[in-house]
DNA sequence: ACTATATTTGTAAGCGCTTTCAGTGCCGGT
DNA sequence: ACCGGCACTGAAAGCGCTTACAAATATAGT
């Protein structure tokens, strides 16, 4: 079933079927409505790769995320599909994984399938001189379209980003939790993208703003898993007790408050804070980031920040249609608010 | 930059460029490796449309899912995708929307962009007589390709599916709960899907074998929110007191125990148990569905059952791989276990 | 050395669509 | 009646690739 035979059973030649197809101005509204409905009554749908060698294009996007089970990742996927789709673009996901190589790997393959642009999600795309190597192939995929990052930040031409004031959101929060009488803030991040880069100089500003010290044994790197970074609190915290083989070196570690740069490790520390018989808020606070179910399953609920990725999704997607619309000029860098939103964890 | 340019440089003809790029057998190791370093340093990549019209497919399959922000869809879609990747195929990804007419026209796009078999996810694909008009349009696409549910199940020609035997945990579930002491158990889904109706039958089918009646009003139909579920229940639990607008009609619900088909719910319930002051699991045992990772995250951790969903999307790929070999004649059901992983809002 | 056969390479015909350019038929203006 | 111009339609040339088939070259057998 091809355009042929559509032309043929309608009467007509296939360039009046392509341009029936294609919403084009100059056909007769009998030929248009007669057309129509053969298409309807074959069910025929044109072959996008014949349309796609025809133009160059199917007005679609790439997007690329590197870990689609993350609930972060999940959730900014499902806002970019619906915006998408809203503004008429057919969307191309691949999960990446985490390493540079298979990254590239995949831009690669979105490119081969000619997008009219990329949208990269995750703060694991680092930039801001971070990891030069990192960023290569960012440039590079935009030399060919236009690529736009959800939640990190790459200078270069052709690069655009949206992202939360991360910087803001740390600073108020660790500020707030100062002026509560917390003095020592356990800071835990899990990747050194641009995004918990951000979070960590609001982190050390508010601190030092505040004339304290920024206390390296209180800033962590962790990995996002509850249970891991319960076991580690628990471990870090332990007094070097004889039976314990991998046991605390040194002192064990002490804090009145948790900021975490994602809500997965700040239940962790719910968890660790249960572990111990801590009373939360009243021994130990504790902040989430990213405001995801996780944060009203855990007990108490957790405060967190809420970095309004729907709005940042939506205003890239919005950027991408004007830049594909022919807007060129734009600012390279959007940058969005944050929204705490207090639950059981904090005072 | 296209074949004919590599042609050129390597001072051979399309064809073999072609043979190279396909690692058809017919070429010498010498032209080969020539073509080879072309390509390589001139960084080619062959226009995916051409090749698409060339041999009319892509190896690449579509993966339909209805809402990729849901924890269970998202984890089946990274299994999947990694299946996928470790087998050759390229993935195109679509979330669908729950509406049927919205899912017919993804099941389209997709197959308009010509992929060589179809994996639709998430139960809310129904069949097995619920809803004839639902699964129509899934037997229209088998027509054209191969379809493969996972978690779901349709009957029809080319139309494969994986499925967790649901019934069966939830026989065993309830049978449990039973020889626990636990007389009233209230049971809690989501859809009306091939899976929920699975689900509902294992349980009807535990409470008659120990000869119990079956309670219509122990068998909630909620959303999956936690908080919406705890509402629900506390409403639903509520002594009909004056100031209650909404307030509970008639007698108010009952139960000493909960089964619910996600996770979701199972943690609602768990927030209503702790608003109520109900101890769980003494006054209140409760199981979850998924093993998700909001079963770690609440408190009392969630008992739940695994439905060994990376087990059921290997299978389904391997399956689609078979089937894409050549080996076309399979089961068109294949039914894999569970595990109940115990936590502690059971005994 | 000289076929017969195997191996490698090239030629050319599509794949199904878009789009340019050249009609074809019809209108009003003169 | 005739012509320029307009609205519509059709013929045909690609888009970049795959692949059947033909041609050319290499290998083996005698």
């Amino acid at each position: 079933m091809n355009i042929y035979d559509i032309a043929q059973q309608a009467g007509v030649s296939i360039a009046t079927v392509s341009r029936v197809l294609n919403g084009s101005e100059k056909v007769s509204p009998r030929t248009r409505a007669k057309v129509l409905e053969v298409i309807e009554s074959s069910g025929y749908t044109p072959n996008i790769f014949a349309q796609g060698l025809g133009v160059g294009t199917i007005h679609a996007v790439g997007i690329l995320v590197p870990d689609i089970s993350d609930l972060f990742m999940a959730d900014s996927v499902a806002f970019l599909e619906q915006a998408l789709k809203e503004n008429g673009y057919s969307s191309l996901l691949a999960t990446s994984g985490f390493d540079r190589e298979s990254k590239e790997r995949h831009v690669q393959m979105l490119l081969s399938k000619k997008v009219d642009a990329l949208i990269l999600v995750g703060s694991t795309y680092a930039g801001a001189g971070l990891d030069p190597e990192e960023t290569e192939y960012i440039r590079r995929a935009a030399e060919q379209v236009p690529v736009f990052l959800v939640n990190g930040h790459v200078q270069g031409g052709n690069i655009f980003s949206c992202v939360c004031d991360d910087f803001g959101a740390m600073y108020n929060v660790t500020s707030r939790l100062l002026q509560q009488g917390r003095r020592r803030i356990l800071f835990m991040t899990d990747s050194g993208s641009y995004s918990a880069l951000q979070k960590t100089e609001g982190y050390r500003q508010a601190l030092r703003d505040a004339g304290l010290p920024v206390d390296p044994s209180l800033m962590l790197r962790v990995r996002n898993r509850i249970h891991l970074v319960r076991d580690l609190l628990l471990e870090k915290t332990a007094n070097a007790d004889p039976g314990d083989s991998a046991g605390a070196v040194g002192a064990p570690l002490t804090f009145d408050a948790v900021i975490a740069t994602d809500d997965g490790m700040a239940v962790g520390a719910v968890k660790y804070a249960a572990a111990r018989g801590l009373r939360v808020p009243e021994d130990l606070e504790i902040v989430g980031y990213n405001n995801s179910s996780l944060s009203v399953a855990c007990e108490p609920e957790l405060t967190s920040i809420d970095n309004l990725l729907s709005e940042m999704c939506e205003t890239t997607v919005h950027r991408l249609h004007q830049y594909l619309s022919g807007d060129h000029d734009q600012p390279q860098e959007v940058r969005l608010g944050w929204r705490l939103v207090e639950r059981g964890t904090t005072r």
